[in-house]
DNA sequence: ACATATAGTGAAACTAGATTCACAGCCGAG
DNA sequence: CTCGGCTGTGAATCTAGTTTCACTATATGT
């Protein structure tokens, strides 16, 4: 039976949804071409019509990551709030993404994709850096404004807040599900909140240098 | 020319360090039985003289890594401190381990290695939650013990202690080595512990930069 | 309707690796 | 010394996947 004859923007378009979909059930591994082809409905072959072979494709999959990461950015930052809120506005995003495929790590881990090609490994290393110096901005922004301490290093920052999500995020993919990383980042994040928010409570006291509350009493579990 | 004939437990041993080393310089992609025989100095049939397969020779693997993260927890909580400096010696110890090879992150994402093999997978997340249970245990013994806040779940920070060296861990590897872990860790755990160590007075837990010094985080870039 | 560009197909070639096997060299025990 | 059991070897086999190719079918614009 012959598979429909659809225009090539549509076929790669289900290709690269074929291939985010294996990644999600068997990492980077389980995407072969045969794969695809099979849940796309049409040979093997027929990928060549649409794709020059799996490299092209991989990069395709790295531009749709890339851009996926970009407007996560974009969205949470527009979120008219203060940076506190933008950053937990991304981190909810980032929970979403994990829970829906899990694509990001495992394709930043996966072997198969540096082999032999230092050039993929420095373009995902560059997305990540700009990830990164995004979301050090943010920090910066917030340190100007008056709600993250200003004597915070906002570099080092920035990637202690992707340790939030990171290793809940590894944990949900080895119990296969099992893990609640929404219960997880959710509690880390006040964890995390409190030791970087310039703590308002203290405002009475201030110019004293006295005593903290914040640390002590606000104890919502 | 022939290899020198020796006895297995002597080339079993040469295998699997020949295997880490892979690991560390190409991921698990890279552990192949040509490379590996290369490395050893033999022909790629004579490492079916000592491991039946592919197979047993990763499990071996996993075998040694288990045993080297269950002598980095043993150490460290053998370290006389409280449950502090357990947690800040062990930081350091994973921190070494990542700068050595990474040959655990790495294990734990590559795909290859759970296709089709639930079995592994749920071992190694066996593996990681018999590492987060004694981290959670640490830290109920500093609960216990007054150093840390009595009002965090236990079992959150043990995770969130996971994200003070996994994220640094995969930049490291991104950039080659360029980014610096140390410097990352050494900052981060200053925050972290800040913001889960009961405050013994006000004046002090408020220096800028922190007062404690880190005894074991050690600065060698 | 027709021409033509574009998808789709199945079979075959090509790869890279893992694995097997018959045979070779070395060593120690009897 | 010489036999048996190791370890080691090279060539051959097996497997799983990617890729190529000659050919077919279809949609579309004229």
């Amino acid at each position: 039976m012959r598979a429909e004859k659809l225009g090539s923007s549509i076929r790669r378009e289900q290709i690269a949804r074929a291939a985010f979909a294996l990644i999600a059930e068997g990492g980077l591994k389980a995407v072969r071409i045969g794969a695809i082809a099979r849940r796309v409905g049409v040979t093997p072959s027929a990928i060549y019509r649409h794709f020059a072979g799996k490299d092209e494709l991989l990069e395709e999959m790295i531009e749709l990551i890339r851009s996926r990461l970009e407007s996560n950015l974009q969205a949470a930052q527009e979120s008219k709030g203060d940076a506190l809120e933008v950053l937990e506005e991304l981190l909810a995003r980032m929970v979403g993404q994990i829970r829906e495929n899990q694509t990001i790590p495992r394709m930043i881990f996966a072997d198969d994709f540096y082999l032999g090609r230092p050039d993929r490994k420095s373009r995902a290393n560059a997305m990540i850096r700009s990830f990164l110096d995004r979301l050090t901005e943010t920090i910066r922004r917030g340190q100007r404004e008056g709600q993250i301490r200003p004597e915070l290093d906002a570099q080092v920052t920035s990637v202690m807040f992707l340790g939030l999500f990171m290793p809940p995020g590894i944990l949900w993919f080895l119990s296969d599900g099992g893990f609640d990383v929404t219960r997880q980042t959710r509690e880390a994040w006040m964890v995390f909140r409190r030791s970087i928010e310039v703590e308002r409570d203290a405002a009475q006291s201030r110019g004293r240098g006295g005593k903290r509350i914040a640390h002590s009493v606000r104890g919502r579990k």
